[in-house]
DNA sequence: ATGAAGGTTCCAATGACCGGAACATTACTC
DNA sequence: GAGTAATGTTCCGGTCATTGGAACCTTCAT
């Protein structure tokens, strides 16, 4: 019998098989069968049966009465730990709030996870328009403006790098010529702040900021808007004394 | 060489053993070195640094420049997707801050997880007291509130479990006799909500009632407020018709 | 009833995992 | 800055947990 193998030849731990069921959960399927996660984890059906019950064993996975499978509580309230939830969003929210109260629309903080735009938090209500984006959601860089804030302040090398792969197509107007992207990316660092242009979704923009630690960029502020509502210098003002603000209560204590 | 096994003698599989280091991690200790979490996960130094590297290489744990680890990203990403963040918490907030509107003190949504009282939400502010919940902490079901209520509902046999093993005293007012206690959750409830005095934190107390879904408690709220500010009849009333209101966001759609 | 899909259990073979020991690095002491 | 303790990392042979195919059971649709 021939052990567990990546498709490249590299064995796959106990570990990494628990994390890639883990990680066969995402928004759009937060409720999974059994075979569905043989299937998307690319585990025999028995190994995933196995794994699976070690996961729900550690309360990491919980099954319904409907026979299917949810992320469990646990994991929540470890994630809850994470120095994104802790430090980053609970300093963030006065001042993500204050920004919503100034613009009405949708504001988005997010961070730089695994070659995506994580989605930290979003306020938004009624008044402001429909986006893709949602607290724990991930997003691709070259398509909103908080990525491409995220993507121009990485080193040149990971810049290259993300380059070096294709680039997925959102919508119509998404930037996937690595060229134009690069040309992009360099005018996004050089004016501070970064625009996108209905790359994500039809009809909205976006405008972005980093927030600067020690010349690295630890996360990115962002507004959401109709295209036709955005009145970028201002937004870009606005934003920039968010981000300072922000940047002040994380440097606060610790 | 003996394989790993509990105190038991049952063996551990690779997934507990990757579980049991993540569970190392709570709200006082966020930062954990490898001797800390070999300690404390009861592995021995080489085998926490083979799970604690497989950890990390899955984005489940990050090392600082301090050389300590944290929980990664990724967990709260994954943690996002939870019943409890997705249904229950976002359902539940705008209740939560109508129900801070009114009465200006702490507001607690609390579920039973592992036999503990998990805080789902807390909404609170300058003009409330401080008190020791936060949101993915923990608290023992017999010192708060929502956690005797969360317990109170529960079948008798569970709770006989709860009661057959030592109960933790937090405060001198905390009730730790099994006795005593059984009374109290027995009063709690015929009469449908439950107090707490001074038992999980001095000077504060807390009223609680359930959220009931088919019969089951699936989450209780609360308020936490000073001993000398509350108004129990009234609280009692406003909880209830939150209570009602949740019950019914919940039900909507799903 | 019948069949198909989904889920669970069994089991022999084996290689991934185990942890002690040796080594390397960092942090602390004087 | 040398000495030393504490912490972290690598190595490696033995072994048992892990593995996945196959058989079996359950659920659901028709």
């Amino acid at each position: 019998m021939s052990p567990a193998r990546t498709t490249a030849g590299a064995p796959i731990s106990s570990i990494g098989r628990g994390i890639a069921v883990l990680g066969c959960f995402n928004e759009r399927r937060r409720a999974l069968t059994l075979s569905e996660l043989s299937e998307k984890s690319l585990l025999p059906m028995s190994s995933t049966h196995r794994v699976v019950a070690e996961l729900v064993a550690g309360g990491f996975l919980v099954r319904g009465s409907d026979r299917r499978y949810r992320i469990g509580t646990r994991v929540w309230s470890i994630g809850q730990l994470a120095p994104v939830s802790d430090q980053l969003r609970h300093r963030a929210l006065p001042t993500l709030a204050r920004l919503y109260e100034e613009t009405g629309e949708n504001i988005t903080l997010a961070v730089l996870d695994r070659g995506q735009a994580l989605y930290v938090d979003r306020i938004g209500g009624e008044r402001s328009v429909h986006t893709a984006s949602r607290a724990g959601g991930h997003l691709p860089l070259h398509t909103t403006g908080v990525g491409k804030v995220l993507l121009a302040w990485q080193s040149p090398e990971a810049i290259e790098k993300y380059l070096s792969r294709p680039l997925t197509r959102t919508t119509p107007y998404s930037i996937v010529d690595p060229v134009k992207l690069k040309t992009e990316l360099v005018e996004t660092k050089n004016r501070g702040y970064a625009i996108a242009r209905q790359e994500s979704t039809a009809g909205n923009g976006s405008v972005a900021v980093p927030i600067l630690r020690g010349g690295r960029c630890v996360a990115a502020v962002g507004v959401v808007a109709h295209l036709t509502h955005m009145d970028i210098p201002r937004l870009v003002e606005v934003l920039q004394q968010a981000s300072d603000s922000i940047r002040k209560e994380l440097e606060d204590d610790h």
